[in-house]
RNA sequence: GCGCCAGUAGCUCAGCUGGAUAGAGCAACUGCCUUCUAAGCAGUAGGUCGGGGGUUCGAGUCCCUCCUGGCGUGCCA
């Protein structure tokens, strides 16, 4: 369907065509004074300039060749402005048709596209950490966005699987067990088909064998040439490699699920590593990877830098491939396998320059097409309550899986406190509404943003909240229920200010997903719908819908909340999240 | 040094391509439940938009400069 300000900023060009003025001065935009009038033109200001007379002349001029059924009010003001406000039989009959369209009548911008979605970024034999969040949240929200918006999509979550942490920890382990056959150059047998490690082994030998990396520079030199050997293939570390592979993966997968975050692919780094030799040969080939202080790199610099580029580092000075080169072979991939028109990285925005050189390299080295879109969506950090880096009382990094036990108790108290679901009812409604405060607490910021997480803030249950949405969903889910069939009842006319100002929000489902997309935003949504669920609880309070004695107009107050509903459940299903019946 | 980002009410943040009186939420205070879930609604109070210049009929928004904070800046991811 055609956007409202795309239809009357066409008739509005047409006025001003029509009065002598250029059609570009035409361009209407939602009211900033909504106490005067539903949308506004400014045109005739700038218009003054060009043409050198009053703005109010030439806005008089405009309104008076403004005419149509469509308006109930085109009023030119002083200094000269161009003030609307919309027909009550359009407005009814605009949200009429959002009703009966397929996705409320949404333009499919990416209709016949496939966008691939990064993000995720775990890494394997790590346990997933406060990190891990944003990336997981945003990314999931921005495919389910994209997917609404027409998109084919994969989200893949991108493994760390393949750096330095791999050998880190086949280093470490030697140490611990120097006499696994893992480690015998000389073993030809099976390996095991047990690891000679548990998952919470794994999650201990990681970070130690970190921190020694840092204080033990033979240690560090032994990591390094592990890293490169399991890249190269050498059998024993390989088989270590994958049993840690084996251990990890289910369980990111149960926290993730806990997460409602899914992934089309759990391809990883190491995946890449097939189309590494080739794609060097390739851009060697063509000049574009040269020797640089003894590694291998993609000089990407331009005229016209403000800072200076450093080079892609393809192939480090001791032969190893690090994350550049990983993120450039798993672009080879992606294009022969998916054809992708459009690719999105969410991760720290600290990665920005990385993205930067990966990208003019992929470009400039013919991987991807000149035309296909390559976004970084640099994500701030979640800090805590006093706005600084978020730590444990012990001072460690706070995993995903605790937080999230966290904010479902606090939740949970809250619950059982409303007495308003069965005992058995519970545990399903806590976690519906500790999701839903999890993740409208973390989109609801802008993604580059760094923000303070405070758990009772997110988890109130009043205010811009996650669970203020719910509720709104809740509450007209009650009254639908007791009305009975509401599905194809017909939207009426706006019979009082409230029901108008639903209508008006309603019409800006469209201008909200498009903008979202195109900035990459999930915050416009949330905006959005705190705004929607404003004007529901504003109607609702003022308007008696189950005691209305005028049955067309109870059909027509039960078409709109229900309307209202569908967009409010359809815009949390984008955010990752879902409403329970009741709370 | 260079580059990027941020600085708006006591706190956390909106503010779309410059436009009419800078908006929300929290916290504070005041009203509204015998009536569809008060996890709601209505209202009061609170701001020289970091400072200073400039462009414009008009600047939180554009340009310059300074201050403060964060981050990045070739072999981590």
């Amino acid at each position: 369907m055609e956007k409202i300000l795309d239809i009357i900023s066409k008739k509005m060009e047409q006025a001003f065509q029509d009065a002598g003025y250029n059609a570009a001065y035409g361009r209407v935009t939602v009211s900033n004074r909504p106490d005067l009038c539903q949308y506004q033109c400014n045109g005739a200001l700038s218009a003054a300039k060009v043409y050198k007379c009053a703005p109010i002349a030439i806005a008089n001029a405009v309104a008076e060749k403004l005419q149509g059924e469509d308006f109930s009010m085109c009023k030119a003001v002083m200094p000269g402005f161009i003030n609307l406000n919309l027909s009550d039989s359009f407005l009814r009959d605009y949200l009429e048709k959002m009703r009966t369209a397929p996705d409320f009548g949404v333009q499919k911008e990416g209709a016949g596209k496939m966008a691939i979605i990064d993000y995720g970024g775990a890494n394997v034999a790590k346990p997933l950490h406060i990190g891990h969040l944003r990336p997981a949240i945003i990314g999931e929200a921005l495919k389910r966005l994209h997917k609404f918006m027409g998109y084919n999509t994969i989200g893949d979550i991108h493994l760390g699987d393949w750096g330095l942490q791999m050998g880190l920890i086949i280093a470490e382990l030697q140490v611990r067990q120097p006499d696994l056959c893992y480690f015998d150059p000389n073993y030809t047998g099976e390996y095991p088909e047990e690891a000679p490690f548990t998952l919470s082994d794994l999650e201990e030998i990681y970070p130690a064998a970190s921190a020694k990396k840092d204080v033990d520079k033979e240690f560090a030199d032994r990591a390094h040439i592990a890293t490169y050997e399991n890249q190269q293939g050498r059998r024993g570390y390989r088989a270590i490699w994958q049993h840690i592979m084996d251990i990890s993966l289910p369980d990111l997968r149960r926290i993730y699920d806990k997460l409602d975050v899914h992934y089309e692919k759990w391809l990883g780094e190491s995946d890449a590593h097939p189309y590494i030799p080739a794609m060097i040969e390739d851009l060697k080939a063509k000049g574009h990877a040269v020797m640089s202080e003894g590694a291998l790199v993609f000089p990407v610099a331009e005229e016209g830098d403000k800072k200076e580029i450093p080079p892609c580092i393809l192939i480090k000075s001791d032969g190893a491939a690090i994350y550049a080169t990983t993120d450039l072979a798993t672009l080879v991939q992606r294009m022969q396998d998916h054809h992708p028109d459009k690719m999105l990285y969410v991760t720290d925005k600290r990665q920005n320059l990385h993205f930067e050189q990966v990208f003019r390299a992929a470009k400039k080295g013919g991987i991807v097409k000149a035309e296909t879109v390559l976004e970084h969506v640099g994500h701030g950090t979640m800090n805590g309550a006093d706005g600084k880096p978020f730590k444990t009382r012990d001072g460690g990094v706070l995993r995903l899986e605790q937080l999230l036990n966290d904010m479902t108790n606090f939740v949970r108290s809250k619950v059982v406190e409303n007495k308003i679901v069965a005992e058995d009812e519970v545990e399903a409604t806590t976690a519906k509404i500790a999701l839903a405060a999890l993740k409208y607490g973390d989109l609801s910021n802008q993604p580059t943003k760094d923000y303070n997480f405070d758990l009772e803030r997110f988890a109130a249950f009043e205010g811009n909240t996650g669970p203020y949405i719910l509720y709104t969903i809740v509450r007209i889910k009650s009254i639908l229920s007791r009305y009975g069939a509401w599905e194809n009842l017909p939207i009426c006319l706006p019979a009082n200010p409230y029901a108008q100002e639903l209508m008006l929000c309603i019409t800006r489902l469209g201008p909200a997903l498009e903008s979202a997309l195109r900035t990459s935003s999930p915050n416009l949504i949330c905006a959005y719908i705190y705004e929607l669920a404003g004007a529901v609880n504003k109607f609702y309070h003022e308007t008696r819908i189950l005691s209305e004695e005028n049955k067309d107009l109870q059909k027509g107050y039960i078409s709109l909340i229900g309307l209202a509903k569908r967009i409010l459940e359809q815009c949390i299903d984008i955010l990752g999240f879902s409403a329970p019946e009741k709370m």
